[in-house]
RNA sequence: GCCAGCAUAGCUCAGUUGGCCAGAGCAGCUGAUUUGUAAUCAGCGGGUCGGGGGUUCGAAUCCCUCUGCUGGCUCCA
C-alpha cells in the first residue's frame, strides 16, 4: 500500500500501482469523469499513470489551468491524427498547448493547407474523437524511437530526438496515431466534444527564420459544445474593442496608403486625447524635477554611428537622407538618446548638477517590417514620452526607484491593474548582439534586479530581451485579444555614456562617467493609446475624453439657450458640443450613446425656462433635471 | 521580410458555374417635420469593383504583379 496525500492534507491509502484516476473514483464517480490530469509529487502526470510510491496528489479538471493545458495538448495530438489521415506523409514538428488552445506545426510538402481546409480537418477530428480512443503512454528506447521516425521519414521528430537522452523518451498513442511526447495526456479522446480550428500561419522550424517554414495550425477545443459557443462569442465581443475599429468609429486617428503604411495620422479628437495624456505626464514630470527639451527629427549619420544604432539597425532602417553635399548624410532619428547625450555633453557638469533629467516627447521613425505593422501598436513613426536621466552611480538606485514610482503612478491613473513587469536581460548565448563590457552589463542588470526586489515588485525575467546597450524593466499589458504589448520601459545604461564620453566632475575634482537611465512610462503615445482604447472599449475616463458632454436641444428653438449653457460650462473647463442637427431627440441620444460621449444634456422648453439641463449618463440613462450650478458640482463629483 | 488569407459606395456587406446599364442598409445631400431620453418621413447624388498587366467574343469573377490590410512566424533601439 502507498500513502497518497491530497491538497486538503488528508491521506488515503491505496494499493501500489493505483493511478490518480483510481483515487478520483474512490472520491466520487463524478469527479473521476472530469479528471484530465494530475500533479503527482509536483509533476503533471497522466491521470491513469500508476503511482508506486507515497505521493502528494492534486487532481486537475477543466477548471484548472493545468487541466486545460493537458486537454489542449491532447487536442493537438488529435489534430495530428486527423492531419495524418487527410494528408498521408505529412511531417510533424511540435504541437503544444498555448494560453488559448493549441497548435501543431506541420510540413505538408507541396500541398498548401489554408483556412479553407480547416473545416474538413475539424470534421475528421470530431470523427476520431467519437472513437473514444485512450491515450496510451509508452517508454521507448532512443534507438527504437529513432527507428520509428526514420521509417516514417519525419526529420523534424528525428531532430527533436537528437536532443533527448535515452531512458527519458516516451511515445503516446491514441487510435492509429503515435507521437513522440513527454505528456501528459487526458485519458480518452472522447472527452474532446467541441473543436474549432482558428487559423493557419507560417512558422519557422525552431523559431529560426533560416530554417524551413512550416504551417502552423491553431485551434481550440472544449469538453462541451456550449463552452465553444461562448468562447467564440467572447472573441466577437473582444473584436468590438479593437482599437483599429474604435479608432475609426470615434474619429481618433487614420492611416492613408498615400502617406504610407505604419504612419498614423491623428485626427482632432484623437489628438485632443493625446495632448491631454502628454499634459498629464508633463505635470507629473515637472513635480519630479524633469526638464523638457526639443530636438530635431534628424541627426547626422555619425551621431548614430557613435551611439551604435547605425551598426545595429542601419541596414534594416530608413536609409540616410542625402543633401546637396555628396559627403553629408542624415538619419531620421530612431531614438532620442543620442541627441540627449549631446545635450549633456554641451557643457561641463558638476556632481552637484546631477541627476540631470531631460525629457522630450520625441517622435522617432523606425522601418518596422511590413508584416509587423499593426494599427497604432506597431508603427513606423511614433512619439515616445522619452527622458534620460544622467546621474552618478551612487544616485542610480534612488533615481531608478523614482522612475518606477512614476511609471506605477501612470499605470494606476489609467486604471491598468493587470500588467506584468518583465526584467529583460542579455541572451547569454549571443553576446555579439550587445555593446559594452561585461562589468557594465552586470552592474546594470543587478541595479534593476535589486531595485525591483527592494520595492517588492513581482517580476518575470526574460533572457535575450534586453536592448543592445542595456537591460530593461518592461511593463507589459494585454490588448483586447489577449496579446501582450510592451508599454512603459526603464533601462539602465552604462554604455552610451561611454560611447559619447560623457563626464562630470566629482567631489574629488576628477572626471567621472555618469550612468544613464532611459525611461518612457507610456512607452509611445501611439501604442499606449491603442491599449487605452482597448481597455476602456473607447469609454475614456472623463478627465481624458475629447468631448465630455453633448448638449441635445429638443428643437432648434433652444439653440440659443444651448450656447449659453456651453459658455457657462466652458468657464468651469468642462468641454463639449451642441448637437443642433434637425433630428429627433431619440436620434440624437442614440448617436451620442454610440459615440460614447459620457454626458448628455437634454434641453427643451422646461430647461430653457428653468435655467436647467436634464442630465443623461452614457450607458446608464436619465439622471433628471438640475440647474447649471448643480450640474457643475455633479460633474466635479464624476471626475 | 516569410506563410496563409482578404481588398466591391464614406461604413457594413450582397453579387449565382466569367454574360444585359454592379445592388442593399446605414452615412451624405435636398426638402418636409420642430420633435422629451437609443434610429421621423420623402426624394436625390455617390463606385475607373485597391493600382497595373494578361487570358477571353466578354472579367468584380480566371492568371501574373504591385500596394494596402488581417492572422501568425521572424524582428522590435
Amino acid at each position: 500500500m502507498i500513502n497518497i496525500t491530497l491538497p486538503d492534507g488528508s491521506v488515503r491509502q491505496v494499493e501500489s500501482g493505483s493511478s490518480a484516476m483510481d483515487v478520483a473514483k474512490s472520491i466520487s464517480e463524478g469527479l473521476a469523469r472530469n479528471v484530465l490530469s494530475a500533479k503527482v509529487n509536483g509533476e503533471v502526470w497522466d491521470a491513469n499513470r500508476p503511482m508506486t510510491t507515497d505521493a502528494t496528489l492534486q487532481l486537475f479538471t477543466w477548471n484548472d489551468k493545468d487541466g486545460k493545458t493537458t486537454f489542449w495538448h491532447s487536442s493537438a495530438h488529435l489534430m495530428a491524427e486527423a492531419l495524418e489521415a487527410l494528408y498521408p506523409g505529412i511531417k510533424l514538428g511540435i504541437g503544444p498547448a498555448i494560453d488559448t488552445g493549441f497548435y501543431y506545426d506541420v510540413d505538408a510538402g507541396d500541398r498548401v493547407i489554408s483556412t479553407n481546409d480547416l473545416p474538413a480537418i475539424e470534421k475528421k477530428m470530431q470523427e476520431l474523437a467519437r472513437q473514444k480512443n485512450d491515450y496510451v503512454r509508452k517508454d521507448i528506447s532512443k534507438a527504437d524511437a529513432v527507428a520509428y521516425f526514420e521509417e516514417k521519414g519525419d526529420q523534424y521528430k528525428l531532430e527533436l530526438l537528437e536532443g533527448l537522452e535515452d531512458g527519458e523518451i516516451t511515445f503516446y498513442t491514441q487510435g492509429g496515431f503515435t507521437d513522440l511526447c513527454r505528456g501528459p495526456h487526458i485519458p480518452n479522446t472522447g472527452t474532446i466534444k467541441a473543436v474549432k480550428l482558428m487559423n493557419v500561419a507560417g512558422a519557422y522550424w525552431r523559431g529560426d527564420e533560416k530554417n524551413q517554414q512550416m504551417t502552423r495550425i491553431y485551434g481550440v477545443s472544449f469538453p462541451k459544445q456550449k463552452e465553444l459557443t461562448e468562447y467564440l462569442h467572447l472573441l466577437e465581443e473582444a473584436k468590438k474593442r479593437d482599437h483599429r475599429k474604435l479608432g475609426a468609429e470615434l474619429d481618433l486617428f487614420m492611416f492613408s496608403d498615400r502617406v504610407g503604411a505604419g504612419l498614423p495620422i491623428w485626427l482632432p479628437k484623437g489628438n485632443a486625447l493625446r495632448e491631454r495624456l502628454m499634459n498629464f505626464l508633463r505635470e507629473e514630470q515637472e513635480k519630479r524635477g524633469y526638464k523638457m527639451v526639443t530636438t530635431p527629427h534628424i541627426g547626422k549619420k555619425e551621431l548614430y554611428v557613435t551611439s551604435g544604432h547605425y551598426e545595429k539597425y542601419g541596414e534594416d532602417s530608413f536609409q540616410p537622407i542625402k543633401t546637396p553635399r555628396v559627403d553629408e548624410e542624415f538619419l531620421l532619428k530612431p531614438m532620442n538618446c543620442p541627441h540627449h547625450c549631446e545635450i549633456f555633453a554641451h557643457r561641463p557638469h558638476s556632481y552637484r548638477d546631477l541627476p540631470l533629467r531631460i525629457a522630450e516627447f520625441g517622435t522617432v521613425y523606425r522601418y518596422e517590417q511590413s508584416g509587423e505593422l499593426h494599427g497604432l501598436s506597431r508603427v513606423r513613426g511614433f512619439t515616445q514620452d522619452d527622458a534620460h536621466i544622467f546621474c552618478t552611480p551612487d544616485q542610480l538606485k534612488e533615481e531608478f526607484l523614482n522612475v518606477l514610482d512614476l511609471t506605477e503612478t501612470v499605470l494606476k491613473k489609467m486604471g491598468f491593474e493587470e500588467f506584468t513587469a518583465q526584467i529583460s536581460l542579455r541572451d547569454p548565448d549571443n553576446p555579439s548582439k550587445y555593446i559594452g563590457s561585461t562589468e557594465n552589463w552586470e552592474a546594470a542588470e543587478s541595479a534593476i534586479i535589486n531595485a525591483t526586489q527592494e520595492v517588492g515588485l513581482s517580476t518575470t525575467t526574460e533572457l535575450g530581451e534586453a536592448a543592445f546597450y542595456g537591460p530593461k524593466l518592461d511593463f507589459m499589458i494585454k490588448d483586447a485579444l489577449g496579446r501582450s504589448w510592451q508599454l512603459g520601459t526603464i533601462q539602465v545604461d552604462y554604455n552610451l555614456p561611454e560611447r559619447f564620453e560623457l563626464e562630470y566632475i566629482g567631489a574629488d575634482n576628477k572626471a567621472h562617467r555618469p550612468v544613464m537611465i532611459h525611461r518612457a512610462p507610456f512607452g509611445s503615445m501611439e501604442r499606449f493609446i491603442s491599449i487605452l482604447i482597448e481597455n476602456t472599449a473607447g469609454k475614456f475616463p472623463l478627465w481624458l475624453t475629447p468631448e465630455q458632454y453633448a448638449i441635445l436641444p429638443i428643437s432648434d428653438k433652444f439653440n440659443g439657450y444651448c450656447e449659453e449653457v456651453q459658455q457657462a460650462l466652458a468657464t468651469h473647463d468642462i468641454r463639449g458640443f451642441i448637437d443642433d442637427r434637425n433630428e429627433t431627440i431619440g436620434r440624437k441620444i442614440r448617436d451620442t450613446e454610440l459615440k460614447k460621449i459620457p454626458i448628455m444634456l437634454i434641453v427643451g422648453e422646461k430647461e430653457a425656462e428653468g435655467n436647467a439641463v436634464s442630465v443623461r449618463i452614457q450607458g446608464e440613462g436619465d439622471k433628471g433635471a438640475m440647474s447649471i450650478e448643480e450640474f457643475v458640482a455633479y460633474f466635479k463629483e464624476l471626475l
